[in-house]
DNA sequence: CGGGCTTTGTGAACGTGTGCACGAGTGCCT
DNA sequence: AGGCACTCGTGCACACGTTCACAAAGCCCG
C-alpha cells in the first residue's frame, strides 16, 4: 500500500465526497460493482475531469479502460472522510428545529447518532423526542465525556447562540454545527459549519428579483421554462 | 442616481449579504448610525476589504473618513437582493422536517411567508402546522397561481423528491430549496439551492477524523483548545 | 483655510478551483 | 500477439475569489 492520502484535500472537494459516498451506496445497493468516472460525474450533476480529480485525492484507485470498483470506492471515501466509526452527535435546544432534528432519522444511519438533546428549559427536561429523552444543559459536560461526543449541533434561539457554542466548546466539543442565524466566536481549533435558511432563501430571493428584471415578480404560469433542455443542478 | 447595479454581482458576494444585512439590522436596532467596513467586518467574521468589494457592488455608498450609513445601507441591500417585498413559499412534505420549518417563524418574519403546505399523505392532510394547513400535494398549482409563489422549499423522503420537484416546476414555482439529499434534475431555468445535513456533518467528520491523526478519535477534555486565542468563525 | 487623520474604493498580486486535452495504462477481440 | 477502444490521471490554462496596499476623498481642528 503506497503513502496514501496523507496530503490536504481541498475543501471544495471534501464538500463533494459525501455526495459521491451516498450515489455510489445506491449504486453498489443496485448491484453495480463497477462505474466510470463519466457515470458518477452525471448522477452527481458536476464534471467528469471533476470527479476523476477529486477521487484522485484519495489514491490512484481507477482502473484505465474499466472505471472505479464500487464497493472499494466507498470504502476508500468512508476512509478519508472519517466514517469508518460513528460520531455521536450531541443537540442543544429542543425547540422546533433541534425536535426535527432528534426525529429525522437519517442521522444515526448515516452514522451520526444522536447521544443527547438538551434545553436551559426545565419545562422540556425529561421529555422524549426521537426516542432519546431532552436533558437539562448543565448535564452537557456528562454528556458529552461519557458518550465521547465530538460533534455539537447548535439549534437555539440566536440570542442563546454564543452562550451555547461556548458551553459545547468547554464540555470538550470540537466541531459545531450551527444552525443559528449568528456569527460564533469559538477558539481558533474550533470547526464550525453554519446552515443559515434565511441565507439560502436569500440568496433565491436574489436571483428571483433579477430574473424579473429588478422590479415585479413574475406572472404564475409564464415562469419556470416549460419548453427547453433539462440539467442536472449544480449544488 | 447613476447607473446603479446591474452588472452581476459574484455569487460569493450575494452569499455573503444576507449576513450583512442581519448584523446591519441588528446594528440599526441598537441606534448605531454609522458604521466601518472594519467594524463590519468584526462582526461578520471576514475580512474588512472583502466587506469593501463586497459593498461596493451595490454601488459607492460609503463616505471616506467616515463610514456607511446604516439604515441606508440596509435599504440598499434588500433592495439587491429583492427583498423589498415578500416571497411567499410553499413547503412540500409534511413530515419531521415540513413542520418544523412551518413551526419555526423566523420565514415570515424574514419576509418568507409559508403560503401552504402540501402532502401527498391523506391522513395528514387538514391537520395544521404553525398556522398553515396542510393540503393535498393536487393542490399544489392552485396554491401557487393564487399566491403568487416562486420558491417552493423540498422537505420530503429522498425517494419523492425528484417527483415533487417536477411537481413544483409545473406549478410554476422557479426556485427550489432542497432540504433531500438528492441530486435533482430540472430545467435550466430553475434556480436549486441544497441543504443537506449529512453532507456537512460528514464534512465535519473529516476535520475531526483528520484531527485525530486518522487513527481513533480524540480523548474527551482534551480536545478543543482551551487555551490560545480566539477567532470569528468563517462563515 | 490648510494640514492631518480617517476610511473608502479599487488596481494588482496571489491563491484556489474548474475544465480541457492528452498521454498512459488496461482489457478485449481477432 | 497485436491492435483497438476505452477510461483514468494530470499538466496546463483560465476563471473566480481573496487579500494587500495605496491613492482619492471627506471630515475635523486649530
Amino acid at each position: 500500500m503506497p503513502d496514501r492520502a496523507r496530503r490536504r484535500i481541498p475543501d471544495a472537494t471534501v464538500s463533494r465526497l459525501p455526495v459521491y459516498l451516498r450515489i455510489l451506496g445506491e449504486q453498489s445497493d443496485e448491484g453495480v460493482e463497477s462505474i466510470s468516472s463519466e457515470r458518477l460525474a452525471e448522477l452527481a450533476g458536476v464534471n467528469a475531469a471533476k470527479v476523476r480529480k477529486d477521487l484522485s485525492y484519495l489514491g490512484s484507485y481507477g482502473t484505465r479502460g474499466v472505471g472505479y470498483d464500487v464497493d472499494f470506492l466507498v470504502y476508500q471515501i468512508r476512509r478519508e472522510l472519517g466514517l469508518t466509526h460513528d460520531w455521536p452527535v450531541v443537540i442543544v435546544g429542543a425547540g422546533n428545529l433541534g425536535q426535527a432534528l432528534a426525529g429525522y432519522g437519517g442521522f444515526g444511519e448515516r452514522g451520526f447518532p444522536v447521544a443527547g438533546i438538551v434545553d436551559v428549559d426545565a419545562s422540556k427536561v425529561g421529555t422524549v423526542m426521537g426516542g432519546v429523552r431532552v436533558r437539562h444543559i448543565d448535564e452537557l459536560p456528562q454528556i458529552v465525556a461519557s458518550k465521547r461526543v465530538n460533534i455539537g449541533v447548535l439549534a437555539t434561539p440566536p440570542s442563546a447562540a454564543q452562550e451555547a457554542a461556548e458551553l459545547l466548546v468547554a464540555a470538550g466539543v470540537t466541531s459545531i454545527l450551527n444552525f443559528a442565524p449568528v456569527v460564533l466566536t469559538v477558539p481558533r481549533a474550533i470547526e464550525v459549519r453554519k446552515v443559515d435558511l434565511a441565507v439560502e432563501l436569500q440568496i433565491l430571493s436574489y436571483h428571483e428579483q433579477r430574473r424579473a428584471g429588478g422590479a415585479v415578480h413574475m406572472v404564475p404560469g409564464v415562469g419556470g421554462g416549460q419548453g427547453g433542455s433539462t440539467r442536472t443542478a449544480k449544488a
